[in-house]
RNA sequence: UCCCUAGUAGCUCAGUUGGUUAGAGCGGCGGACUGUUAAUCCGUAGGUCGUAGGUUCAAGUCCUACCUGGGGAGCCA
């Protein structure tokens, strides 16, 4: 008899059936003359109900089925007598696959904190919280390849060691297999990374997108969906050392193809979530709503479900860098002296801007663009003013920024020029500045949180919960 | 890295202005119960109070340092 995934039986089982389940046991209850087995697999959020006429098995073997216990189950498919299921699974056959010790398994049948799970995250994935979260994470790690593949974006690997340290995108983890202790030096004393395996200093990649620009400078339109490190001493609920990151680049795109993509791809994701994960959906919703529960009425954010529905409706808010500033400095909060941070023209958006304009202003998804040239990276084209560039973040409530991206410089000189200002070794480069030498096109690109997203997606909040061995600093457990 | 905060039983927490033998709920174990839904009821075991120093007649409680977690900020995705 073949065995059946439980999100099968309980999708298309019926009465009469003859089944084998095979899953995990996530509580036994019941009196003396019969059991109750709630067994999950991990196809469902859902479990299967297996039903135990205690007489009918051996003592020890009952005994031995505790939560966490591994189970093959045979028997007969009946409708459910009590309440709280349909079906459920008479059992003729158990055969205990793997024991769990009682007094040892640290996920008991009741409410862990999220904290507490994070330091047992080899064993979490067996709790409803995060079966869902990961579940969900696959279905939008699987839409989004979905989504690039019909638009006709050709899924680019770029390389996870580089030895381009120009991008600006923060501190780098080396990469080398020379001896820590005594590594072999120059005549002038310094490391000799000649003798490094790549014969020059090396690190993991902080960004796919001037290897991305390359290929979409030929190919039309990729995109890269890989992992990413960044050695940043950060400790907060929206980054990790290592993640991973989607990072489209277009040909032929400016700054507004740009923004429409990642409008819709953003839409066409979360639609995919509504479509395809609602069971995940809900308990995370109601979850969400029973902590919600404990905090003061006008902090509470909208239920989950109705959030994403809500992006989907929207069109972002779309706006210029500038007329941010204009909206910041009449904004109530500023004549209050209420931000903690100066609204100057040039400065960098603090988060609590950010969220101003999000959340309390425009109450929707926000899309700044045509930052100052100064807070922004080398490559961003510029616009005619001289002042400002063709960059564009999508700002999202409680997340922040969830993409940055922009327009590139397809101008030689310019980009040449800016490099020299901002100090970017101009000949290491000269792999990138070729496509600016020959054939050069207006394109454009983004890049996108992956987590930043899921976070957004399930309602969690802390970035550590939504990827499956966080890395963070003091922190590469399993 | 900075600011705030916490660390007491397997888990979640309480522990009074420093004062006898450190408490509860859940979980575990034993028992009861004719179908349960995080079952219920009765009973029971379980603690070097994060680590190291200090103050004091006396420290879970006060002080200092360190470690770890959480929240916020910066950096960013």
């Amino acid at each position: 008899m073949a065995r059946l995934k439980i999100k099968e039986i309980l999708k298309s089982g019926k009465a009469g059936d003859e089944v084998v389940a095979k899953g995990w046991v996530r509580t036994k209850r019941g009196s003396k003359n019969v059991n109750f087995i709630a067994l999950n697999d991990g196809s469902t959020i859902h479990n299967l109900q297996i039903v135990v006429d205690v007489e009918s098995f051996d003592e020890a073997l009952i005994r031995e089925i505790n939560t966490g216990a591994s189970l093959a189950v045979t028997g007969t498919l009946v409708e459910s007598a009590g309440s709280g299921q349909n079906i459920e699974l008479n059992a003729k056959e158990i055969e205990l696959l793997g024991k769990a010790d009682p007094e040892k398994f640290p996920i008991q049948p009741k409410k862990h904190s999220l904290e507490f799970l994070r330091e047992n995250a080899h064993l979490r994935f067996r709790t409803n919280t995060f079966g869902a979260v990961f579940r969900i994470r696959h279905a939008m790690a699987f839409a989004i390849h979905k989504y690039f593949n019909e638009k006709g974006f050709n899924y680019l690997h770029t390389p996870i060691i580089t030895a381009s340290d120009a991008e600006g995108a923060g501190q780098m983890f080396r990469v080398s297999t020379l001896d820590a202790k005594n590594p072999p030096l120059t005549e002038e004393g310094t490391i000799d990374y000649s003798q490094d395996f790549f014969g020059r200093p090396t690190n993991l990649t902080v960004s796919g997108q001037l290897e991305g620009e390359l290929g979409a400078l030929a190919l039309g339109e990729i995109y890269t969906f890989g992992p990413t490190f960044r050695a940043e001493n950060s400790n907060t609920t929206r980054h990790l050392a290592e993640f991973w990151m989607i990072e489209p680049e277009m040909a032929f795109y400016d700054l507004k193809d740009n923004m429409d993509l990642a409008e819709e791809f953003l839409k066409s994701c979360i639609k995919y979530a509504l479509d395809n994960c609602m069971d995940d959906l809900k308990f995370l919703a109601d979850r969400l709503e029973q902590e919600e529960k404990n905090k003061p009425q006008d902090q509470r954010s909208m239920p989950l479900i109705e959030k994403l529905q809500f992006v989907l409706d929207n069109d972002f808010i779309r706006l210029t860098y500038t007329e941010a500033i204009d909206i910041l400095k009449n904004s109530k909060p500023y004549k209050k002296n209420q931000f903690q941070f100066p609204v100057e023209w040039g400065i960098d958006l603090q988060s609590e801007h950010e969220r101003y304009l999000v959340e309390k202003h425009f109450k929707c998804p926000v899309i700044l663009t045509d930052y100052p040239k100064d807070i922004k990276a080398f490559y961003m084209k510029q616009n005619d003013d001289n002042k400002t560039v063709r960059a564009m973040d999508v700002l999202f409530p409680q997340i922040g920024e969830i993409i940055g991206g922009s327009q590139r410089e397809e101008d030689l000189v310019k980009l040449e020029t800016r490099m020299n200002e901002m100090n970017i070794p101009v000949d290491e480069m000269w792999w990138y500045l070729d496509t600016r030498r020959f054939g050069s096109v207006v394109h454009s690109g983004f890049g996108l949180g992956f987590e930043r997203f899921i976070l957004f997606v399930t309602g969690m909040g802390n970035i550590r919960d939504v990827i499956a061995f966080p890395r963070t600093p003091k922190n590469a457990e399993f």
